[in-house]
RNA sequence: GCCCGGAUGGUGAAAUUGGUAGACACAGGGGACUUAAAAUCCCCCGGCUAUUGCAGCUGUGCCGGUUCGAGUCCGGCUCCGGGCACCA
């Protein structure tokens, strides 16, 4: 038989679409699974990297759909975001306008993959609909204390015109438009993700051996707890009537509580308030003063590359436990963001308490055993340290905490690296958060019933400032409570608000959509996703805010489960000659064009056998031709199957080449599972059915010829859909694809057994035995073959691995 | 600097978790078919030595160890990729 991709692709695709054939069933009553992929941004156009995710996730659900599980695998669109203000500003065209477009012409791309989605299920997170929900959500947050509004500094992007979340930022510059990112004092909305990082970072152990232990370890290391003592610093009264009397003390912390007695001097950020209050009331000379506000001014990550600077302040502070006066400096490696902007330094046992204190002569004072050489951060016993004085310091530690916590003058407190969540972003392309700003009443959530807060369609995209603050009229509104004029919050939603809920979005069974956000029983049935898909660039942004999600969803009594992924599977990159394929670079190959030449399950096929999924992928032309080379050779071996059905084979009355055949067919089903299932190997699954082939075609049995194009073609279904159900339907009704099928123990039972025979440890000579044969025989036998390395040997020791080698340990006669 | 990965032919990769290293493919070489080309089919393909025949040595980044046996386990390095980057 001939192939004709198009042909047979668009025949498929027209026919699946027919028969709705990826609808999940409303009922709850069968087992489920749900696979998802990453949902895309709608960009424009598919690339490779789409290509991959959606491919494995098909493959995944197809499999599970044979194996009679009710199976959900939705799809939508990641819609909101700068990109399309982008389009706006430099073609003119309307975000939504240029959105939906964009949406209409990739669907019309996964459709042309084969992809098996739900097509009642699909969404865009820029739906009124979707915003409607995701308002409700912010607003309960909001009720519940989650959602909060302050004033600080945050991370400002001037070419997007936007603040980012910690998280955004990525090596100083901003994770989409890579600019370097400046500090801004401005007020916004944040989400309390500190309150859950003790659940986020404990349930983590709840994902060990379910997603990839790179990615669990990056969330550990961004929650970033650690425990240790909280206490105050009294100014001394000199210091106090110096600050006007302003300030009584403040509060540092410290992980090594045990190092206490060390103490030489105390340092503060350059925002601390103390320092601020010293700059602007000319307490320091001007000269000081002004080097202070320049580090103010520097972001944190120039401070990073800058060497250890700082003042002294000319105030000192009493130690708690010494009641010695230590002074009090600025220094600008401590960050007023992390445990209260001030610390404790004991050079002796900190590395940047050391180096500040050497370049500023200020005194080290030794407190801890262990190696001579300072800074010495180890394990070790106190010294001059009072009643502490010869405790280990672990130990020494929870009594200090102790004593402080008795004596009221401090607590055992624990710090997170994590910060709350910025959300605001002073964008059009968002979704409104839903609150009115009102003389009288303050901050008012809009009404439940006026929501969605929508977009206005009429608006000016310039890039100057934010389009719906400059808006004629949109923000001008009655207050919800009062019923004055008010102003409309103009700040849009974080992106990744909308993709960390979008998984119970797609559990909700569309028919309630108008209805309710989230169906907490189909939730239920649905939830959590039994495999999730997606790039590790995700590995902390979108994963730990959907996590993060999740619980405050959960606890808002909208669903009941704790984590979202039960199983995460990250894909690896693809490039092309060793680069990440990308418009800029020129290296990209695209998709349509590719589908175009060979067809969707070519794509699919090569995408899936060159590399394993978690691995890089390098492009390369004339594999993607050896992947339709396959297909093809499948097509022209159909002329071999000459029974419709599964045949029942006498295996005994086989040749040699026939049983050979039987065995590679049944041992590419017995991998099935575990690659489907667990590894997603399928490189390995793949090479395993070409493996078959050759195998198959070595032999000219039409039982056997039958039989294995039967099972190959049920294995190879989810990979290459179309081919698959085609030749499945010429040759067997398509009865193989949704046949369960069993493995042929027979088939692996052997008419003899090759045993390699190893002298010294080297593969010398092979032996063929019965498989009835005793070690004892099969000993002498592998003596026999290999005497030629015996002569003048002898054996030390004798080992049979039974079925595969024997190994005779040998030395020189004496 | 710290924390995670990784390193196997010319290339992408396999290797039942301690048991024949290089399956399966790509590239390359040779041959068959053909007027020719394409397609298809067959053979060879880690390195070195030998080649009249068998064969021998060596080989999974490097050095050492455990073991009858190590790509796989242990210790010490080198290089590459990723994450974090003064978090007290």
């Amino acid at each position: 038989m001939s192939y004709n991709p198009n042909e047979i692709e668009a025949k498929w695709q027209k026919q699946w679409d027919d028969e709705q054939a990826f609808e999940p069933s409303d009922s709850h009553e069968q087992k489920k699974k749900y696979i998802l992929s990453m949902f895309p941004f709608p960009s424009g156009r598919l690339h490779m990297g789409h290509v991959r995710n959606y491919a494995i996730g098909d493959a995944i659900a197809r499999y599970y759909r044979k194996q009679n599980y009710n199976v959900l695998h939705p799809i939508g669109w990641d819609a909101f975001g700068m990109p399309a203000e982008n389009a706006a500003i430099k073609h003119g065209r309307h975000p939504k306008d240029w959105t939906y477009s964009n949406i209409d012409y990739m669907r019309g791309e996964l459709n042309a993959l084969g992809l098996s989605f739900s097509k009642t299920r699909e969404f865009a997170t820029c739906d009124p609909l979707y915003t409607r929900w995701e308002q409700e959500f912010i607003i309960k947050m909001y009720e519940s204390k989650l959602l909060f509004r302050e004033s600080t500094t945050v991370n400002w992007c001037e070419s997007c015109h936007t603040v980012l979340a910690n998280e955004q930022v990525e090596e100083g510059c901003c994770w989409r438009c890579d600019n370097p990112v400046q500090l801004k004092e401005m007020p916004g909305y944040y989400l309390d993700i500190i309150k859950y990082a003790d659940e986020l970072l404990n349930d983590l152990k709840i994902l060990e051996g379910k997603w990839p232990h790179q990615v669990l370890t990056m969330q550990e290391n961004w929650i970033g707890k650690s425990e240790g003592l909280e206490f105050e610093f009294e100014l001394s009264e000199e210091s106090k009537a110096k600050l006007d009397g302003r300030f009584e003390k403040y509060t540092v912390f410290t992980t090594r509580p045990d190092t206490i007695y060390g103490v030489t001097y105390s340092a503060l950020a350059a925002e601390h308030p103390i320092t601020k209050y010293l700059v602007e009331n000319g307490l320091v000379e001007s000269e000081v003063a002004q080097k202070i506000t320049h580090i103010a001014n520097m972001s944190e990550r120039e401070r990073a590359q800058s060497d250890k600077e700082g003042y002294s302040l000319g105030i000192t502070v009493i130690h708690p436990l010494t009641g010695e006066e230590v002074p009090v400096w600025t220094a600008n490696f401590v960050l007023a963001s992390y445990g209260g902007g001030a610390v404790m330094a004991v050079p002796a046992h900190d590395e940047r308490d050391y180096e500040f204190a050497t370049k500023y002569d200020l005194p080290i004072k030794r407190v801890i055993s262990g190696s001579e050489k300072l800074p010495y951060t180890g394990e070790g016993e106190l010294i001059d340290s009072a009643a502490f004085t010869g405790l280990i310091n672990q130990q020494a530690k929870a009594k200090i905490i102790g004593m402080f916590e008795e004596a009221g003058f401090g607590k055992g407190k624990i710090n997170y690296k994590l910060r709350n969540w910025g959300v605001s972003r002073q964008r059009y392309w968002g979704a409104p958060i839903p609150f009115v700003h009102c003389k009288h009443c303050g901050l008012v959530p809009e009404k439940a019933e006026n929501l969605p807060v929508a977009l206005p369609d009429d608006v000016e995209i310039t890039g100057e400032g934010n389009p719906l603050d400059n808006h004629p009229t949109w923000k001008y509104c009655d207050c919800p409570k009062c019923g004055k004029a008010a102003i409309r919050e103009t700040d849009t939603l974080d992106t990744f608000v909308q993709s960390s809920w979008y998984q119970f979005r797609y559990a909700t069974n569309p028919k309630k959509w108008n209805e309710i956000g989230i169906d907490k029983e189909d939730a239920a049935y649905w939830m959590g996703v039994d495999q999730y898909i997606g790039g590790i660039e995700h590995a902390i942004l979108h994963l730990l805010y959907a996590r993060f999600f999740t619980k405050v969803l959960r606890d808002l009594g909208y669903v009941d489960i704790d984590e979202p992924f039960e199983r995460l599977l990250t894909q690896g990159m693809v490039t092309m000659d060793g680069a990440k394929m990308s418009k800029s670079k020129g290296n990209t190959v695209d998709p349509d064009k590719l589908i175009e030449k060979y067809g969707a399950d070519t794509a699919r096929l090569f995408i899936l056998f060159a590399a394993p999924p978690q691995k890089e992928l390098e492009w390369n032309d004339n594999a993607v031709e050896g992947a339709f080379k396959f297909i093809r050779r499948l097509f022209d071996r159909a002329d071999k199957v000459t029974i419709d059905h599964l045949p029942n084979i006498d295996h005994e009355m086989l040749n040699k080449e026939s049983k050979l055949a039987r065995q590679k067919v049944y041992e590419a089903l017995q991998k099935s599972g575990d690659v489907y299932e667990k590894t997603f190997a399928f490189n390995t699954l793949i090479a395993a059915c070409m493996e078959a082939l050759n195998a198959l075609d070595r032999q000219n049995d039409e039982a056997v010829w039958s039989e294995g194009m039967y099972v190959m073609l049920n294995l190879l279904e989810p990979i290459i859909p179309h081919a698959a159900s085609e030749l499945s339907e010429r040759l067997f009704k398509r009865a193989n694809l949704s046949d369960t099928l069993k493995i042929r123990k027979e088939v692996f039972v052997q008419d003899s057994i090759l045993y390699v025979v190893m002298i010294g440890g080297k593969k010398r000579t092979e032996i063929e035995v019965s498989p009835s044969i005793s070690s004892e025989e099969i000993l002498a036998l592998a003596k026999e073959a290999g005497y030629k390395w015996l002569e003048g040997m002898c054996i030390v020791k004798e080992v049979v691995v039974p079925g595969k080698l024997v190994n005779l340990a040998v030395k020189p006669a004496t």
